[in-house]
RNA sequence: GGCCCGUUGGUCAAGCGGUUAAGACACGGCCCUUUCACGGCUGUAACAUGGGUUCGAUUCCCGUACGGGUCACCA
């Protein structure tokens, strides 16, 4: 067979020749040691949890060893493409401090545009460039044209749809594939140059030569050394329409875009032989792997399952919609990345995540569980170090996209509402009462009377008349000049006046001696003010509110008994 | 079904041939405390399983089970 012809035949309009290719791809000039990384989604809808982490590994392991890190967009199906995917992406990203230093950037105008010296980074704009290296492959006879239509292949082999692949034959089905695979191999000049006459499309494919008993071993940097059959599999090259799959996009990308270490999800794992056939056939250097686990979550029959788009905690534009702080977000995902991120927080509580040395060595290979609790947990530490000004700030922020009654009422007078997240703030020991900034209306609400109700109510075994009187009592003497041990003395008073203790110890002593003590006191108050069983400190509520909201809702709640 | 990967408390996980098997989250108790939150102390709870190798295996090897991934002109 002369492949030269056939070379020219499939692709007349490529005069181009890989070194022509390389010349304007010289070699990176970086510091030894440097690494070049890059995210490489397909533009086919929001960005995923499960997204943040290679892209989270990439851009960390680039930064700290000075090299690059740049995204190039995988848009080589355009059928499941989604109109104005990659521009989100690329904001959503930006959000959680994935930036990139080249690639595909948004220009002023919130268009997409390259950056940098290796592009283009739009598969869809780099057709030429693969198509050259393709036609090398048919010199060299290691792709060859398949004129067999998807349909035709469908029907050969009755079941390959994702949903029926569980009750296929397997057996009469690689004995099929088998057999296709080599009558496709068997064509003459003549067939190609009839199909094509005839303006038939094809598909191009490698020309497996592996053997699948033979193992390669390999080194991942995640998951350690692998041992994978070889690839014998004819997988396809160029799609019909002359855009490249996958592989052949991620081995001539990867290699002229100089990236040094390949991060990825581990569901690439079963196509790794593929790349690396790829790359020998190519004559490219291989970079290094990671693989990295997937994050799983619980489905409705208790079994671990990879956490995909429908679910909870999926889409990264949840978390803002809930309130997450995406350095809260960022930080649970090194505590999910690196097992000894908490530990250095610990020790550097005041450092940004991105200080932490991040180690891939440290890095699990297992896939985890995502986990609220968890986020939550980080997340209300991150807001607990915040000042007042940066809670309103943020808080408002949201507020104002997702929840505008509550923003009306922040907002007109920023300064009470700074107040208010000034209680129990600072200091060694901050509250920690807010863990996503939906958290705020109900931290809050109590403090503006568009949005105050009385939402708990009074235990039955407490008099009314007690009650009553307390309120009573506690509004002739309420001053707002008291400090706080005055303003508490005068409901130690009234407790004493009611027989209920004042002193906790005595009351601890000899419990039968009282009808209840100063903390039932103060929650009939507490209730009466602030409409709850539980709250921030009371006396700083008050002084807060001000002495006509104080009085106003005592007498309310008077009337009401 | 083939191939690949994985398996330490409910969750995230230290560990890398000899440990009372860390820590964090969650949960329970106690303390502090006018409630809550914070903080302090404390408790329950784990090496999937069977064989080897070894003086000794959570750690190394093999099998089994279970879980996950993948088997497209999708990435």
């Amino acid at each position: 067979m002369d492949y030269n012809y056939l070379a020219e035949l499939l692709f007349p309009q490529i005069t181009e020749l890989p070194h022509d290719v390389e010349a304007k791809y010289p070699p990176r000039q970086l510091p030894e040691g440097a690494k070049v990384t890059r995210f490489a989604p397909s533009p086919t809808g929001f960005v995923h949890f499960g997204g943040l982490f290679p892209s989270t590994v990439g851009e960390r392991l680039a930064h700290q060893s000075g090299g690059v890190f740049y995204l190039r967009i995988e848009d080589t199906d355009a059928k499941r493409e989604v109109e104005g995917a990659a521009e989100g992406l690329i904001k959503t990203l930006a959000k959680y401090g994935i930036n990139f230093d080249e690639g595909a950037i948004l220009d002023e105008d919130g268009k997409i545009s390259d950056c940098g010296n290796y592009g283009p980074y739009k598969q869809s704009l780099r057709g030429p460039i693969y198509q050259v290296y393709a036609k090398q492959l048919v010199r060299e006879g290691k792709a060859y044209p398949c004129f067999t239509t998807e349909e035709e292949l469908d029907e050969l082999h009755a079941v390959n749809k994702k949903e029926e692949i569980k009750n296929t034959d397997w057996l009469a089905e690689a004995e099929a594939k088998r057999a296709e695979m080599l009558a496709r191999r068997n064509f003459t000049i003549e067939e190609v140059e009839e199909h094509l006459k005839a303006g038939h499309p094809f598909v191009l494919r490698i020309l497996a030569n592996g053997d699948p008993e033979k193992k390669i071993k390999f080194t991942d940097l995640v998951k350690g050394t692998l041992e994978i059959p070889e690839n014998d599999e004819d997988f396809v090259l160029l799609k019909s329409d002359g855009i490249p799959t996958y592989h052949f996009a991620h081995a001539v990308d990867d290699h002229l875009m100089g990236t040094t270490h390949v991060i990825r999800g581990e569901e690439w794992l079963p196509s790794l032989a593929k790349h690396i056939q790829l790359f020998q056939f190519l004559g490219f250097k291989l970079p290094k792997y990671m693989h990295i686990a997937q994050i799983m979550r619980i489905d409705e029959n208790g079994n671990k399952k990879k956490l995909s788009k429908r679910d909870m905690g999926a889409n990264m534009d949840d978390y803002t919609s809930m309130g997450y702080c995406p350095e809260a977000v960022c930080e649970y995902v090194m505590t999910l990345l690196n097992s000894n991120y908490e530990e250095w927080h610990m020790q550097n509580p005041d450092l940004p995540y991105t200080r932490f040395p991040f180690n891939i060595k440290k890095m699990s290979t297992s896939g985890c569980l995502f986990d609220f609790a968890k986020l939550n947990d980080v997340s209300k530490n991150v807001i607990s170090r915040m000042t007042k000004e940066k809670v309103y700030e943020l808080s408002s922020q949201w507020a104002k996209d997702f929840d505008p009654e509550l923003y009306e009422q922040m907002s007109a007078n920023p300064e009470y509402t700074k107040s208010i997240f000034a209680i129990g703030r600072g200091g060694k020991k901050p509250r920690k009462d807010i863990a996503l900034w939906g958290d705020v209306r109900g931290y809050i609400s109590l403090f503006y009377d568009k949005l105050f109700a009385v939402t708990d109510a009074y235990d039955e075994k407490f008099s009314k008349a007690d009650i009553k009187l307390t309120l009573e009592e506690f509004l002739k003497t309420f001053d707002m000049a008291d400090d706080s041990n005055a303003w508490f003395d005068k409901i130690k008073d009234i407790a004493d006046m009611l027989g209920y203790a004042s002193d906790m110890k005595a009351y601890k002593q000899n419990p039968e001696a009282y009808k209840g003590n100063v903390s039932d006191i103060s929650m009939f108050i507490r209730i009466a003010v602030t409409g709850k069983l539980n709250s921030p400190d009371m006396y700083s509520v008050m002084q807060i509110l001000g002495y006509e909201t104080v009085a106003k809702r005592i007498n309310d709640m008077i009337k009401s008994l």
